[in-house]
This record gives structure tokens, C-alpha cells and sequence, in this order.
RNA sequence: CGGGGCAUGGCGCAGUCUGGUAGCGCACCUGCUUUGGGAGCAGGGUGUCGGGGGUUCGAAUCCCUCUGCCCCGACCA
């Protein structure tokens, strides 16, 4: 396509409210424009990397024989009440009334929706199993949209939701489901990782998360660098360490430590690694009360692991520093879980320390060789900390390494959840109704796009992968309008290109040249041609791949052949 | 929802404290020159200073109020 002809308004500065690399890349390249709050319009050449995503995805679910529907944005309240979801969801889902005051909802995911369909239309598990797709706008009014489309209101999304007679079918299709992401992922040109994820208060057997890896990901992940082991901090288990405890070597005594409230703090204060400490944190326990947490100096905990701990109060809770100084007698800061009356869990990394350094429970002291079992009760070992890079992996290969990702799809084992709930039922061999066990299968389309730029991109701009890049080739010349033979031979190479099957986008701007190459390399076109009278002289035409740090000069005739080769042979 | 901040031409900002009739850079339009990495000169247009109300001879500026947006915390594709 012409550049004239296209709605491309670049910007040279970074708007203000950006604060992203790919928010900011995607408003300076033209991609996008804000509407309101987390909500924005796609302008010409963004909707052409959107519709790559989004066929690739459709081409891969088809082949994976899911078959494609489209439902309503618009969604009536009944179905939302029938599974409970109309007030367990909260805020986030946008409620309106229709002119007959009947209670509708923009649709946030659709589970309700398809159960409903297939309760009706399924009737026996010759039909199943079945899996069905769209891909669709969806709304979550989200307390705090930021970073552009990563985290919008409004999103494009492909949701899948697969109908099973048994446990076993929906294994199947979940494993089925799990390549045809790896599949999706690969084809975008993204690197990716499958993480294990958690599977929240929806119960449900299994569940994992896709993650594009970039460092500016919100999300922490663990993985093996020995195996296909890969978890969000949150879920990744810390191994009880493999050596046994010491016996203690040295008798405990107490210190004063005026001023020492940290772990940090006390190790410079004392001369002792952070690692040879423990730090005693207190929480609400379940049932009124308190209950003492005891880490490793230089380990973090873990919420999420620790607010499943029996006794805890879940979601996790610190203990008011006045009740704590009731329970305890002393600060935070100078806790320690000798001489407690409150139940005291211990992480299996503390657990093996031997003459350790804690707090003494009285403001200002903290106690020095300390060792379970002599000077306070044998612990429990339990799981309660993050782990850290160079922990071993949990699946027993390898070491932990850390990285950084943005969650672009989720596979996820729902169950009976909403058949039952809706009674979604089917007749099995022997004519009795049964349940339909469900997946669901969800990725961010909107998202994938500024998870793309994050993972990929320069000082100068976007670089995309050629799979969705929204043009393959541009095609820059020099002074075109000063030169009529210039303009000839690039109008007919245009027209070879074009017929070649490939997709170029003609910058016929009367700019200068460095304001074009600007543009072009701003918005990430993967291959470049300049042609110039120069270069017809010597009948050559300029080739510059968008991640190269050289120019080539090729020969004019057989360009197209050449570009036809190299993107064929570009890594998919 | 709590805490902080912003709102002035298409974009980025100054002006607000100390009230006096709106300005800079980029972009845009016209002409001439220029043309291998965001050109130069000349000319031009661009604003209900977020909305409403008030104080004042006079409000972008002071006061009240509403709205929108951004940043920091708990959720998610």
C-alpha cells in the first residue's frame, strides 16, 4: 500500500502519559489512539498487526478442530445470576440497564454464555467432546488501566471453552490445547514459556500460563535451566534443603542490639551473614489470634503459600504491631521464636540452621547461637518462602533461574463449575445425564501486540517479527518526485512486489529522506529497499534488514527473488 | 477504593506563586531554495486556557464545585 494513502500519523516525541516502551511505540508508530481510560481505537496499520495475530490464532485452532463462534458483547444478567458470578464478580464487570430496566452486563469472559448454548444444543455424548472459539471484544472495567492496551478495559481476546464427557477427554484436549499455543506462540516469533500457574478459588485440576518473557513482564517466573520446569514465583516450591541440620556447635547467649530492627541491619551490626539469621514474622491466625512465621534471614515470604498454611487467616494478614507487643512483649524487629506461646511455623530452609542469630523477644536484644530443639521447640518444616535464583528446581533437574513475563493465554481445567451450576447436562452411553466436565482456554490478542514490542524493539522503534508485521517490505526512494525515471522504475518495482505475494508499503511521501527512514524504522517494517538515481546507475537497489547494522547494495533485477527467499527462510 | 499529581493550539511545554486581555518548540498551510538520516528563509492559521459558578474595573492566574486523565498500592488476557 501507498503511505499516502494510509492514516500512519507518526509522532517524534514521546507523549506524556506513556509510560512504557510499548505504549509509548505503539502511539508514536500510528498503531493506536486513546479514547477514554484503558479503552482506544486501532487505526489502520495496528488493526493489520492485530488481524495477523488473530488469524494465526484462528488458523491454529481450526486445525486443532475447534470450531469458531461469535457471541454477544452484551450479556443479560440472568446467566450471571444463574451461576452465582453476578455478585461474587465485583466492580469489575460493567453493569447497564436496558429502556425495561432489565439488568445486562458487558461481557468480561464467557462461560455462562456458551454453557447456556450447549445445555441446549448438546444432548448426547455422541456430540462431544466439543470446543468451541470466538474471538471477540471483551470488557473488565478495571480499577486501574494502565500501559496502554497491556492493560485495557476493553481487550480482543480468544476464548476457547471445551465440553467433555470425561476426565480423560479433557486431559486430552487440554494437552491438545497446550501445543496449539506452543504452535501460536512459535509462529508469532515470540519467545515464550508455559508456567505453571494457580489455579485460584476455582478449584480445578490443572492450569497453566503463557508468557511472552521480557523484562519489563509483570510477572516473576522461576524456571529450570535443565528442564521445561517454569512457574510463577508464587507457585514455585521451595525444596527442603537436601543437607541435614548441624548439631548446634556453641551455647546460646543474648546480645544488645540498640537500634536494630532489620535483617539487614543486624547482620552488618553482629558481623553475621544474612543467611546464618532468622526473622520471626507475626500473622492473624484463622481463628482470632496470632501465629508466628519464621523465615531464613535473607528469604521473602510467600503470601500465597502461606496463607494455605492450616491456622492461617487467608488472604494473609501482619498482625497490628499492638497486638503483637501484647503477644510477644517487644517490637517488630526484635522477634524471635524462642520462648513463644503462639504457634510457630518454621520454613524448611530455617529449619536446618544450627546456632543461628534471632530476635530475643525484649526491645533491643537479639540471642545468638540458637538451635531448634535445644533452645526452642523442634519445628514443623513447612513451605513458605519465594524462591530465589539457584534454588534447586522442584521436578529435580536443575537449578532455578528468574525472568520476567507478560501473561498472554491461560489453559485451564475448569470442571464442573458451571454445569453444574447451570446444569449443563448430556446423556452418556447408558441414557443418564451426566455433567459436561469443561476447559477453558484463553489469549490476549490486544495484549500480544504490546507484549511483542516489549520483548522487541530498538532505540529507533518497533522490530517485529515478519508474522505480524503489518508490512513485510517498505519501499523508500530517494527524491522520487525530482526524477521521472526514478519514479518509474519504483512505481514497476512496486507492482513486481506486490505481485510476488508480498506486502510493501510504498513510502510515496514527498519527505525528505532521513524523515522516512525515521518512519520506517519507528514502525518496525522488517525488510527496507531505498532506491536513488544513484543506485540506478549502477543498477542496484539498497537492502538494510530492519535488525541489520549494514546496508547492502543488490542488484535491481533479481530483488524481488531475493526478498522472496529471505523472508521464506526467516525463522517463523 | 485510598494516597499523590496534571488539565493552556494536533503533540511536548512555559505563563499561575505576585490578576492587566496568551506564548515557545515541533507539527500544519502557502511560496522559494534544498534533497542519502528528523532542512533553510519568508509569510500564514491554529486556543470558548477542561466545564460551571463566584470574587474583581479586569481572571489562564484567586476562591468554590464538577469532570476527565496520569502516577503509586490489592486483580487479570
Amino acid at each position: 500500500m501507498r503511505f499516502t494513502k494510509l492514516l500512519i500519523p507518526t509522532l517524534r516525541e514521546v507523549p506524556a502519559d506513556a509510560e512504557i516502551i510499548s505504549h509509548q511505540l505503539m502511539l508514536r508508530a500510528g498503531l493506536i489512539r486513546k479514547l477514554a481510560a484503558g479503552i482506544y481505537t486501532w487505526l489502520p496499520l495496528g488493526l493489520r498487526v492485530l488481524r495477523k495475530i488473530e488469524n494465526i490464532v484462528r488458523e491454529e485452532m481450526n486445525r486443532a478442530g475447534a470450531q469458531e463462534v461469535l457471541m454477544s458483547g452484551v450479556l443479560p444478567a440472568e446467566l450471571w445470576q444463574e451461576s452465582s458470578r453476578w455478585d461474587q464478580y465485583g466492580p469489575e464487570l460493567l453493569r447497564l440497564k436496558d429502556r425495561h430496566e432489565r439488568d445486562f452486563c458487558l461481557g468480561p469472559t464467557h462461560e455462562e454464555v456458551i454453557t447456556d448454548l450447549v445445555r441446549r444444543e448438546i444432548r448426547s455424548y455422541k456430540q462431544l467432546p466439543a470446543n468451541f472459539y470466538q474471538i471477540q471484544m471483551k470488557f473488565r472495567d478495571e480499577i486501574r488501566p494502565r500501559f496502554g492496551v497491556m492493560r485495557a478495559r476493553e481487550f480482543l481476546m480468544k476464548d476457547a471453552y471445551s465440553f467433555h464427557l470425561t476426565q480423560e477427554s479433557l486431559t486430552d484436549t487440554y494437552q491438545e490445547m497446550h501445543q496449539t499455543y506452543t504452535r501460536i506462540f512459535s509462529r508469532l516469533g515470540l519467545r515464550f514459556r508455559a508456567v505453571l500457574a494457580d489455579t485460584g478459588n476455582i478449584g480445578g485440576s490443572g492450569s497453566q500460563e503463557f508468557h511472552v518473557l521480557a523484562e519489563t513482564g509483570e510477572d516473576r517466573i522461576a524456571y529450570s535451566d535443565a528442564s521445561d520446569y517454569a512457574a510463577n514465583v508464587e507457585m514455585a516450591e521451595a525444596l527442603a534443603p537436601a543437607r541435614p541440620r548441624p548439631a548446634p556447635g556453641i551455647p546460646m547467649g543474648v546480645v544488645n542490639t540498640p537500634d536494630v530492627h532489620t535483617i539487614e541491619a543486624l547482620s552488618v551490626f553482629l558481623n553475621v551473614p544474612a543467611e546464618q539469621t532468622v526473622k520471626t514474622l507475626i500473622v492473624d491466625a484463622a481463628e482470632g489470634g496470632v501465629l508466628a512465621l519464621v523465615l531464613r534471614g535473607d528469604h521473602e515470604l510467600n503470601a500465597v503459600k502461606a496463607a494455605k498454611l492450616a491456622g492461617v487467616a487467608s488472604p494473609l494478614r501482619m498482625a497490628d504491631p499492638a497486638v503483637i507487643r501484647q503477644h510477644v512483649g517487644c517490637d517488630v524487629g526484635s522477634i524471635g521464636p524462642v520462648g513463644l506461646k503462639c504457634p510457630v511455623r518454621v520454613d524448611r530452609a530455617a529449619a536446618v540452621l544450627a546456632d543461628f542469630v534471632c530476635g530475643a523477644n525484649e526491645d533491643g536484644k537479639h540471642l545468638t547461637g540458637v538451635n531448634w530443639g535445644r533452645d526452642c521447640p523442634e519445628p514443623l518444616p513447612v513451605d513458605i518462602r519465594n524462591v530465589v535464583e539457584g534454588d534447586p528446581s522442584p521436578d529435580g533437574k536443575g537449578t532455578l533461574r528468574m525472568t520476567r513475563g507478560i501473561e498472554v493465554g491461560h489453559i485451564f481445567q475448569l470442571g464442573t463449575k458451571y454445569s453444574k451450576a447451570m446444569k449443563a447436562t448430556c446423556l452418556d452411553e447408558k441414557g443418564r445425564a451426566v455433567e459436561m466436565i469443561m476447559g477453558c482456554y484463553g489469549i490476549g490478542v490486544s495484549r500480544l501486540v504490546a507484549a511483542a514490542i516489549e520483548q522487541s524493539h530498538d532505540e529507533r522503534g518497533i522490530i517485529w517479527p515478519e508474522a505480524i508485521a503489518p508490512f513485510t517490505v517498505a519501499l523508500v526512494p530517494v527524491s522520487m518526485q525530482k526524477s521521472e525515471r526514478l519514479r518509474l522504475v519504483v512505481e514497476e518495482l512496486y507492482g513486481r512486489l506486490c505481485a510476488g505475494g508480498i506486502e510493501v508499503l510504498f513510502d510515496d511521501r514527498q519527505e525528505r529522506l532521513g524523515v522516512m527512514l525515521n518512519d520506517i524504522e519507528l514502525l518496525g517494517i522488517p525488510h527496507r529497499l531505498v532506491l536513488s538515481d544513484r543506485g540506478l546507475d549502477a543498477g542496484t537497489v539498497e537492502y538494510q534488514g530492519r535488525r541489520d547494522i549494514a546496508r547492502q547494495d543488490l542488484p535491481l533485477v533479481s530483488i524481488v527473488e531475493y526478498l522472496q527467499g529471505r523472508i521464506a527462510s526467516a525463522p517463523a
